[in-house]
DNA sequence: TCTACATTTCGTTATATGGCGAAATATAAC
DNA sequence: GTTATATTTCGCCATATAACGAAATGTAGA
């Protein structure tokens, strides 16, 4: 129950549902996800922590930079399921297919663009 | 989005996914969820009201009587999803049987005894 | 009509949550 | 070591939410 009620907390915030779902075409360093959702470094980072307690994204972290990404198959199963659901239910939403054409604006700047503000 | 969201944002309350499994079995009036939640009667209601918002739960009035009950295939994919997703997340989960019995007990008791406190 | 009762709505209070900026942490480059 | 940079943690504020009791609503029965 506290798993499961970690995960329906996790996604009952529009914010970390498009983070979440920006994760869907490849892995993402915090400050792209920073850029995509227009909030401040630290909110992000609360955002990405939350969801990460909740075992829906999982973390890499390389050199000064922390990489996201959705679980792999070995996940638990309410986690897989959730994801799924997510990612049907929210398929046509408009807000989240303008995330992705922004999302490729993003990942064709270079880091200098993106982090040197 | 916004009706998306409307369903995690109901899901991410305990009580509210205690309320929404007890009806798995059967339809069930205000006052019995009142006594297999704990929790005073405009508390539930409200809580209700959220579900119903969502589309999680639908609602009949009978007399005096609310009855709420899961809804049925004509709902929308995303809710009908949600329920399946969380039944099977929380169909071991000790809490939840722990309710189920319970509310076999509350299934069995008469109106006045249930009511009339 | 009047009373009783199930439920909802409203007002209040306490707590939880999302947002930011500042400070702390960690790592790369010099 | 020192500096620069990416991220996180912390403290604060504003808002949202869950809980209750009191009052309002609606319905059945006297």
């Amino acid at each position: 129950m506290f798993a499961f009620m970690n995960i329906t907390k996790a996604l009952a915030d529009e914010n970390r549902v498009r983070a979440l779902l920006a994760l869907q075409s490849c892995e993402l360093c915090v400050c792209q996800i920073i850029e995509l959702l227009g909030l401040a470094p630290s909110t992000v980072s609360r955002h990405m922590s939350i969801l990460k307690q909740a075992r829906l994204v999982e973390a890499r972290k390389e050199g000064r930079w922390m990489y996201y990404r959705l679980p792999d198959k070995t996940a638990p199963a309410p986690v897989r399921d959730a994801i799924a659901w997510v990612k049907k239910s929210l398929a046509q939403d408009r807000r989240i297919q303008l995330d992705a054409m922004r999302l490729k604006e993003i990942l064709a700047m270079d880091r200098e663009t993106l982090c040197g503000r």
